[in-house]
DNA sequence: AAGGGAATGTCAATTGATTGACATTATTTT
DNA sequence: AAAATAATGTCAATCAATTGACATTCCCTT
């Protein structure tokens, strides 16, 4: 294994050709050049091609790239071929909504737990899983091996439950709160801002009704 | 008003500086330089100013920057000083936690509509606005000025319906479906792929795990 | 009113990401 | 089995983004 670093520019990529990747595989396609791929997914061929060398290459010269083994690759290094413990903090419409959602246990993000601090919630049944009080968080974390802690509560409070996360040997959050959570780097962080993406969104409308045409 | 293209990179970061703005204005704090701002925002002090000089330059020299000032001009940037009208397409979880979740009111992105395929939905009341049936789209759309559309639907309708949406004269889709819309340039799309999201973060977990420290 | 100090605006340098080009190597055909 | 073909892997060039440096300008104090 090489271990040079990855851009995270490459990073990001990685999960929209798994997408691509699997919807061939599922249309029984069994090899795609850099080229045809290109094609269909709007970037470079040559991107394509250094996105996999970064990683030492999936490819036959000559041949090309073999869709299912490419796919599996790539879920390698996503670390898709490893199972995830989830939980949710924040039992509102959103905790709610990614709790149901999860078509992500395909992925092996399985989801062990929501919790909340609204004594009303406690002991609902959201996806066959009891609404947890968040005292109860700090020990289910250790007792449980939760690695990633999903955030869907008010910014006020995320701060302080992201430093008992931490506390408590969490390895990812995937933070949906709008505000910076400063964690050691050893916790990776994965912010959602929701807010952030309309805006740019907005942005983009305007600029167009502006005159610019690109 | 200038009209060099100003990179989406740029773009990215509005949303954040106008968040942190946001704040100090509500602290009281009435003026900022660059380095400040820097310190708080974890970004070098060179990019807040080589940002802000893209649309002109905000600050006064052997100043700094008005924070409420600085702050309502990058919101009209982002053109949060006009309205959008905005629907949801797909009532499910997520569809009903956006409907919710909407302090996006505040930044004059208004509600007008929720759809559903499903008839069980038709007529419940999400957020004081009644489910209404898919087929009602494309004349709600023309008649109510809509501005946004945020789909929130399986991907399978996702296609077929940014279609209906921009022959119906759609300016923005907010989508959160996992699958790449193919719209005309005039279209602005913002995806939210909540999936590559994840996967993105098991990648960093997995990379830390395997000793890449950094 | 004048001078000193502070911080912007901007230019240049550097770093990073993307694209282009092609030699190399495997496959396929004859 | 050899030649032709095809497409990767990789190097070099270009393009874009970030950082650093500093002259200029404006504020504030005396």
């Amino acid at each position: 294994m090489d271990n040079k670093e990855i851009s995270q520019a490459v990073i990001g990529r990685l999960p929209r050709y798994f997408r691509f990747l699997g919807e061939l595989k599922d249309e029984g396609i069994e090899r795609i050049s850099s080229q045809e791929l290109s094609d269909i997914m709007k970037v470079t061929a040559s991107q394509i091609r250094q996105d996999f060398n970064n990683f030492g290459g999936f490819g036959q010269q000559g041949y090309g790239y073999k869709v299912e083994y490419l796919y599996e690759e790539i879920g390698k290094i996503l670390g898709l071929d490893k199972t995830h413990n989830l939980i949710i903090i924040g039992a509102g419409n959103l905790g709610q909504a990614l709790a149901n959602y999860m078509n992500f246990e395909r992925r092996g993000f399985l989801f062990k737990g929501i919790f909340d601090n609204n004594p009303d919630l406690y002991g609902k049944k959201i996806r066959n899983m009891e609404v947890r009080p968040m005292e109860e968080m700090d020990a289910f974390v250790k007792e449980n091996g939760i690695d990633i802690a999903v955030l869907t509560i008010p910014k006020t409070s995320a701060v302080p439950v992201a430093e008992r996360l931490v506390r408590n040997g969490i390895k990812g959050i995937w933070n949906f709160a709008h505000v910076d959570l400063n964690v050691p780097k050893e916790v990776q962080v994965e912010n959602v801002h929701l807010s952030d993406s309309v805006m740019k969104l907005a942005y983009n409308i305007n600029r167009f009704e502006k005159g610019d045409r690109s």
